[in-house]
DNA sequence: TTGACATGCAACCTAGAGGTTGCATACTGG
DNA sequence: CCAGTATGCAACCTCTAGGTTGCATGTCAA
């Protein structure tokens, strides 16, 4: 059980959160080029995330597919909530953004 | 520049926050005390949060007093607002799929 | 059937995070 | 002034995160 702060600390690891959500569930090969490192260390990278919850993976004949899963981002979120009081009137917009 | 999610992965260092955010502003004394570590242990914790701009320190006679700064959180709950857009589509077709 | 592609598995390397101990420095109150 | 409190500074230790290389396995396409 990966706490999801500690998933979210690599920018790697936020790079492949990112790319899932733009371009929905993928195969690690798709995942590993452009990445500035090997497969297999994106490999670790996406085991983390998978222990994490944060993403899911699916066999698809000889590929794997990574997909997005955003629950665990809501403890996070929820964890930031009251700082978010103390930066004031800001909530409100940020309320209507989520809102959309 | 430490990025704030970095910050934010050790369990002792969100304890701080969390104790800065309820407790206010304290010197380096009163945040070691109860921590399970030693307090050259804290004072390294305090200064990645420094490094991170998630507090900020003054001299206050021999003491110096940290104090909470919540601005760097907002960047880390405007990067995961994208997120949260998924997980309320989620609800929202879960209750569409109830109602029906 | 046979390459070629997608991935898994295991061993290994290295820098830095997270912690310690020991001592130095600075301020304060009586 | 002196003793105690608050903190800084530096060296050191250990473990693991993040990356590599090399090879094995499984699956598709022709």
């Amino acid at each position: 059980m990966i706490p999801v702060f500690e998933a979210l600390a690599d920018e790697t690891r936020r790079a492949l959160l990112e790319r899932l959500r733009l371009d929905g569930p993928l195969p690690l090969s798709a995942l590993a080029a452009g990445m500035p490192m090997t497969r297999q260390g994106v490999t670790k990278h996406l085991e983390l995330l998978r222990a994490a919850r944060l993403v899911r993976v699916e066999r698809r004949g000889r590929e794997r597919i990574h997909a997005l899963d955003p629950q665990p981002l809501r403890e996070a979120t929820e964890w930031l909530a009251p700082y978010a009081a103390r930066w004031e009137t800001r909530i409100e917009r940020l309320k209507q953004h989520l809102e959309e």
